[in-house]
DNA sequence: CATCTAATTAGATTTTTGTCTAATTAGCTT
DNA sequence: AAGCTAATTAGACAAAAATCTAATTAGATG
């Protein structure tokens, strides 16, 4: 249809609140039907139409439904495309991470983040050290501390990630971020890290 | 890692309260990036550790945050997969029909919807003419009631449901549910579908 | 024009949720 | 054991949000 830009906090945030209530999610399930009117709405939830006019209007001023008018009946319908480039984009690595631009720590590991990423999954290994320690470091986070992960186990979390499994095992080796014994991996405790692989 | 099943309402509207916060969505953004301590994201939030030791409370319920001890220091994390699995079942067609199963007011047409959709496409037209009718009313409902749609356009809205447009664009004509005329396509008022094709 | 209908807007009330301070717990450290 | 640290739990208070009734608007119809 056409293509949402990546929404930011204020977007993502408007959207969840959107959602986070148990009369205007119904409300969206019924819409995802078929169209209804204001009135039938109300009878199907047993809510008073005001009611319901009141979380009709939040969800029009996010765009999410829309509305025709027949007479004097208002038809309500559900925008799907806006539903669903809302939820795809919505927890790729990299949008997550930049969530807290206002907060940022550490704006250069973020930025160096986003940038290799890209829907979820990482491009390509940095060529440059300090870049290449800073996306390991992302990724090995995502493993369990305390776990003893068998090879196969580890490479089903890390594909998710990136295809070329076998670097990424050598490279946390390297780094001393993992070690491995008779084919079992395990987290180091960061202090415990190479500056260089 | 490991599959999710289907999320129920119930544990789709606590995902949404639990995102739908200011503090808490800056948190998860935080932990994007690596562990944190409760003091830390206290500090990078500027709220007292009680409300932030709250908020991650919720997000534990909801294992969208696991923690580690470390002496009397606890380091949350995020479970990115979680996150995921859920962001993406959450919006397929068949799912968010799905939603008002405590309301439903036609269950017949919703269950019809359920098993043809998958993963937010359709897998195939059914083949009966009552339950094909069910499917590309759904369908034709995802275009707007007064837009004049280029063949074009037409195709970009119909190909993120199903391959074979040209059969979808074909059956809407055959029903009446749309018209055509040089080249544009545009819906026609429900009062004027045909039963058969 | 008077009246009817469906919806929206205004305003009041209630419920839910976020945040704080104070008190308590759990795990060190000396 | 006494004291220290980081976190959690309890409870109070404040802010935000959901719902209702009443009043108003917009459109249709006799």
């Amino acid at each position: 249809m056409f293509l949402m830009s990546i929404p930011h906090f204020e977007t993502l945030l408007a959207f969840f609140k959107a959602l986070a209530n148990e009369s205007r999610l119904k409300l969206i399930g019924l819409l995802a039907q078929r169209e209804h009117s204001v009135e039938e709405m109300a009878a199907l939830l047993q809510l008073k139409e005001p009611t319901v006019s009141h979380h009709l209007a939040k969800l029009k001023q996010l765009k999410l439904v829309e509305m025709r008018q027949d007479k004097n009946t208002h038809f309500y319908r559900l925008n799907q495309a806006a539903l669903q480039s809302m939820s795809k984009a919505m927890f790729t690595p990299e949008h997550i991470v930049g969530l807290t631009a206002d907060v940022d720590t550490d704006g250069w590991e973020s930025k160096i983040l986003r940038s290799y990423f890209e829907d979820g999954r990482l491009r390509e290994l940095p060529a440059s050290r300090k870049k290449r320690r800073v996306v390991l470091k992302w990724l090995v986070n995502q493993l369990d501390q305390d776990r003893r992960y068998a090879e196969k186990e580890l490479n089903q979390v890390l594909k998710q990630f990136h295809a070329d499994v076998a670097t990424l095992r050598r490279e946390f080796i390297g780094y001393n971020m993992m070690q491995r014994e008779r084919g079992r991996y395990w987290r180091m405790p960061e202090v415990e890290w190479r500056t260089e692989a």
